[in-house]
DNA sequence: ATTATATATGCGTGATTGCGCATGTAAGCA
DNA sequence: TGCTTACATGCGCAATCACGCATATATAAT
């Protein structure tokens, strides 16, 4: 019960349900600075909200070099409904928005796998053009 | 976005999920006495955390007389496809004990209305002995 | 009118929360 | 070894929260 008011906790703040609604979104591994671009926040503040929700059992992390994947935990009993009820109830707001810069985002990945650091906005569009370019 | 924060925040407190698991059993309505015997807590507690749930328009009130009854607000988009989630997801823990002590409760009823106030622990079962002999 | 009852709420307190700023840690690279 | 990069975290502050206690409000009953 306890355990349950945690996880709702965890879900309170607009910050983290953006990220949530990111991850439910890619069903991907996505690492801190994708998330940094996609959500447009202070890349101290991702931390902090994953790390939150990580705690909660709703994320799970896996190192790579330097790079931090997290996650969906799915070997939680109970995430999986969780999960799959928040997939269809988060919708509208700036939700959309969220998902759409990470796509943008993740078109920077090499292999499915993230190779550059927090992307300035400005700069994010340049980058797409190169990377579109290198890979013809 | 900001909103549904707010549902999950209302959400983040066990003793607000008890109410909710309660209401989820039920579908009916319930007087704040009858929740207050439900839960064994303090009446100003169950008023103060039932007008949180209220604020975030997952419950409506309805006053009758002296007597106010609480239940689940199902006018708010989303909120069905919520509490359909809840009912599933609340289970174990003491959930299962404040829905004993409601149907014990809720046996004093007459007409199906809330007849009585707060009644001590020590005094439902013999409550409930004399209701029933009355109504036989 | 007065009293009793059902429910709500003002207030003070200790605890928690989210933010911003700065810095720490750890891994990769020159 | 030293520098850069990706991520985490200690600290202080202002805001919010849940609780306990007491009291207010409102309706009913005598």
């Amino acid at each position: 019960m306890d355990e349950k008011a945690e996880i709702f906790k965890a879900l309170s703040d607009p910050t983290r349900l953006r990220l949530m609604n990111i991850f439910l979104a890619t069903g991907d591994d996505l690492c801190v600075c994708e998330m940094t671009d996609a959500l447009q926040l202070p890349q101290y503040q991702i931390s902090r909200h994953l790390a939150t929700l990580r705690h909660a059992k709703l994320l799970k992390t896996q190192k790579q070099g330097t790079w931090t994947y997290y996650s969906l935990d799915q070997s939680q009993t109970g995430n999986d409904s969780l999960f799959q009820f928040l997939q269809s109830y988060l919708q509208g707001g700036h939700f959309d928005e969220d998902r759409e810069r990470l796509t943008q985002r993740l078109i920077l990945r090499d292999a499915g796998k993230c190779v550059v650091g927090i992307v300035p906005a400005a700069e994010l569009k340049q980058m797409i053009v190169e990377k579109l370019r290198q890979d013809a």
